[in-house]
DNA sequence: ACGCGCCCATACGGAACGGTATGGATGCCG
DNA sequence: CGGCATCCATACCGTTCCGTATGGGCGCGT
């Protein structure tokens, strides 16, 4: 032992460590972890599945180490509620940031990043936020500001298009509208070219009339 | 006493049922009370809030009560969800049953009918089911015979308006996917004639181009 | 070697809920 | 009056949660 056994049993536990890093990707939680995995239920089961001893088993630890990390289950859900938040807004400008001359092309691109089929997950959790904002006053009001962030930019989109102020507003707002909308029906007892008529419905949305 | 006891007793009892009836407007529970209460709360806290011992303190009874009217809960959750396709599916024929030449007016209708600020419970409701179907199949199945439904009697509006088998379809389903969808934003910070915009919005989607 | 902070396990109390068993109240009918 | 059915109350068990208290392993600095 002495010396060469704690350098041996030093270097041992970083090898075993990177190898369980390697293994299970994480050996140590942080609250980060948390709420990514908060997001996987959160599509999956909506807020109202965010519990506490749900998430430590899904995470293969016990709520102690939850509660290390968050005050209280409250604090999760905020820390979840700002991480949407962020990233929704980061992804806005991503998505309606076009080059000149490209609006229209920008416009057909957004309807289909919120395609439920193109983006599943993504959608589950937006409806989900806006299930929970039904119930909770500040979860609405960072429901009201991403839907003002996304409606504008998307109207700067339809202007640039030449279409005019009052029904740039309009149709910013029924493509919104249409997109969460659609992904809560369930068409396919009407026709068996579903896609088709979507392809449709984009155009009567980012086509202005007689173009 | 005897036999002319008897029947004051049983006039007596009418009248005192009566009375009761007329007061807390049920003596008595039966199945389709708790229904009937049951969709107040899937309103107001979707399916997740649909607890046996929540809707009992409700109507002021026990759980007992439940357990006679019903096998368990899942018998409730299976009430509720004939009970809503079977309002549905007669909702969808009177509204969309028109006079010959007034089916655009009748389009305008429908939009207004599941305009949110107009029937705020029963889109709650048509929501909460919504989100019920994503994780129940045999609700899927109920949501997709409604939205069946719902889209062939709106299509049908707009072939008798003279829009083209295709565009109809297009048409009838961005017409629901709207009407669900803006119940989903909250678009009080976009613009304070919202309103107007929701007009607009209503032309897009029922007038044909050029109309 | 020792202490200390980080991170988590364990155990517990309490509440809410589903479901069962059982008894009680009431009305009806012979 | 007595027996039966309807409808509900009460008591109880098991499960799933939230939150707390406590202790223990482990690394890291001194």
């Amino acid at each position: 032992m002495g010396a060469y056994g704690s350098v041996w049993e030093h270097f041992l536990s970083i090898l075993l460590r990177m190898d369980d890093t390697v293994r299970k990707s994480r050996i140590q939680l942080d609250r980060d972890a948390w709420i990514e995995q908060a997001f996987d239920v959160l599509a999956q089961d909506g807020v109202a599945g965010l519990r506490v001893e749900v998430l430590a088993k899904k995470l293969k630890v016990t709520k102690g180490s939850f509660y290390w990390h968050f005050k209280d289950r409250q604090d999760l859900l905020d820390g979840v509620l700002e991480a949407w938040r962020d990233s929704r807004i980061r992804d806005i400008v991503k998505q309606t940031r076009a080059r000149p001359g490209e609006e229209l092309q920008q416009l057909y691109h957004v309807i289909d990043v919120y395609s439920a089929s193109r983006n599943r997950k993504g959608m589950l959790i937006e409806l989900a936020v806006r299930e929970w904002a039904k119930r909770d006053a500040v979860v609405a009001g960072v429901v009201r500001e991403v839907d003002t962030k996304r409606l504008e930019h998307a109207r700067s989109l339809f202007l640039a298009c030449g279409v005019p102020m009052q029904e740039a507003s309009s149709r910013c707002m029924l493509l919104y509208a249409y997109v969460f909308g659609i992904s809560l029906m369930i068409c396919d007892g009407f026709s068996n070219e579903v896609e088709l008529l979507k392809a449709d419905i984009a155009d009567l949305i980012a086509k202005a009339r007689g173009q």
